[in-house]
DNA sequence: TGTTAGCACTCAACTTTATGGAGTGCTAAC
DNA sequence: GTTAGCACTCCATAAAGTTGAGTGCTAACA
């Protein structure tokens, strides 16, 4: 059996308006929404051949058909009206908030959520091969030390260190020469035992302050603390009847709540060549790599804040979401980011 | 019509029974729950005493009484029993995060969910006329340069400001000891027009980078920035009947996502005695100062990070919460966190 | 050969009607 | 003051009936 124009144009029909409704769609109605001209009769024979082919399916006998997944995807892939979806907000707001990554991340999610009306999520972008590139003690009170370090990327993390002896204003110099020195250009495998042993023989009897130091390094490089990731709408989820059954909403606002699972979605790469192209790319139930997310769709833009480090932007809802307004939107906040980052850093 | 001792015995089983099983308490059940050693019948005559004196309610006639709002109070005011709750964990999880506050209190919440099964929020606590303590100026690249600073209460802010001419070492030298000067020991208050003229005059052609600075001290030190609240388990009252229906769940869950409208419970004290003194605050239904919560109940415990200085930190859950056990474990938590506080800071 | 009207059939959703049981209030007796 | 007994209420659940949207199939038509 093959798909020829008036199937396809009658599985549109179908999508467009099980959109709309998120009602099992009838051949009465398909009849009448289309500029087919066809009686209900002709419709449900071909509606029978599309269920045939798997791209609907009924609910149970005696209902109308609504999409599977395979008839999402034609969909997605091939009938999509492109929409472009001005948020005339967005540069406003952004722009406010340009010099604070996390809260630019933050305020970006909740742009996202209040105007498509799904979840969304942003990952804080990664950088790969991370180095010092600058380290600074001051003394901030007597027995207190403050320890400023700034990663590649401008990631600046500090930590207050508390002494057991006082400290000199040369002795102060000297560490700071002694750690910029050794580390400035390194990254974490860079940093050995050996290296560290000889920090601290410089170091002499404050040889602890480098221990000190070296962790809030390794805290501020490591991978883990930087796999944040900022989300927001979480319970518009709520709003679409098939996923707001105690059981499935429960799963999804708990996930969103932990964000720990999130990552493998953030994480996720179907296809390299994307990425670079900084193409949408939309999952559809199971194709998510999160078991509680078969009921849902995903569309996910990846996002550039300086060569080669890159972020994602995703927005959860239900499988009937409007694909059109949420790729327009996604595609039009990207061109709008790299205008940011483009100006800012 | 007097409160005699049996009606509070009665009361109390009432509560009891209800707090365990969520489902209206007939007069048979608490015939055999006691040792009273009274028949059903009498039971229901100090039953229906009860529910003329405001303390218990039947849903429909016919059904069981369940407490209201004024049973719960008397309960929890005069009946419930101290039941210290151990958290073993708690202590070493938290030693391990104790030199970064923010996480420390997202740890904190993230326990006290766990453990509870209820919703926690921890609120940042607030310095109150916090000064400036120490100004730094780095420079981390050509034409970047990195601020820090530090407040009273070692709270550590940073920027990077982006030069449109370079700066030499001298110069920044000169705006570091400038900067220190002018601003040490100041509070937003004293940082006025004149005194940020003259530094601006000292910096010469520089003058845009003490406005910057300026502009980092005044986010630092102002409230808006420090209204910070963490919390955890939101999802958990969808385990609880009674919260968990689409309206209100959505509602307290929307809430918690937004954080905004936590403040007001957060700040809320009915009792600046009870605050001095540490003790546990408990909110049923109404008497919580925001509209969502009206079916809630809410414990909050004051903690001090050192003098002066107070968050607060709470649990929400329904109204049949186990307020012995919630209330315990508040208690243990303060003693260790500030045993913990203590020692750290 | 593709299209259509007509009709019997199915099934979820909703409404109505029973049935059971937990619990009460009242009364009369101890 | 306490208690047994009984009529009564009302929720919950199940069972039975009703409706309507939608299908599949057949036979007739262009």
């Amino acid at each position: 059996m093959e798909l020829d124009d008036r199937k396809l144009k009658i599985l549109q029909a179908v999508v467009r308006n099980y959109l709309e409704t998120g009602e099992p769609v009838g051949s009465r109605t398909i009849s009448k929404y289309t500029d087919l001209n066809l009686s209900s009769a002709t419709i449900r024979n071909e509606m029978s051949d599309l269920e045939e082919l798997g791209f609907i399916i009924q609910p149970h006998t005696s209902a109308g058909r609504i999409p599977t997944d395979k008839g999402y995807r034609l969909y997605v892939d091939n009938m999509m009206a492109e929409r472009i979806q001005e948020i005339d907000e967005i540069k406003d707001k952004l722009d406010q908030k340009a010099d604070r990554i996390e809260l630019l991340l933050q305020q970006v999610a909740k742009l996202l959520a209040v105007n498509t009306n799904y979840t969304s999520m942003v990952s804080k972008p990664k950088y790969k091969h991370k180095k010092v590139k600058f380290v600074q003690l001051s003394e901030v009170e007597e027995n207190q030390l403050l320890a400023v370090i700034v990663i590649e990327g401008n990631i600046v993390k500090n930590k207050i260190i508390h002494l057991s002896l006082p400290l000199t204003k040369e002795m102060t110099l000297k560490l700071n020469i002694v750690l910029n020195t050794f580390l400035q250009g390194l990254d974490l495998t860079e940093i050995n035992m050996a290296l560290i042993q000889k920090m601290k023989e410089q170091a002499g009897e404050y040889s602890d302050v480098i221990g000190n130091i070296l962790d809030v390094i390794a805290e501020a490089i490591s991978e883990e603390d930087n796999l944040e990731i900022y989300t927001s709408g979480a319970t518009n989820i709520l709003k679409y009847p098939e996923l707001s059954d105690a059981n499935k909403a429960s799963e999804l606002l708990y996930t969103f709540e932990e964000k720990e699972e999130l990552t493998k979605l953030i994480n996720d790469t179907r296809d390299n060549e994307d990425v670079e192209n900084h193409a949408i790319q939309v999952y559809i139930g199971d194709e998510a790599p999160l078991q509680v997310m078969k009921d849902c769709s995903m569309v996910t833009a990846t996002y550039e804040i300086e060569e080669g480090v890159y972020g994602k932007i995703g927005i959860v809802g239900p499988k009937r979401m409007d694909y059109e307004k949420v790729v327009g939107t996604l595609k039009t906040l990207m061109v709008q980011l790299d205008e940011i980052f483009k100006k800012k850093i």
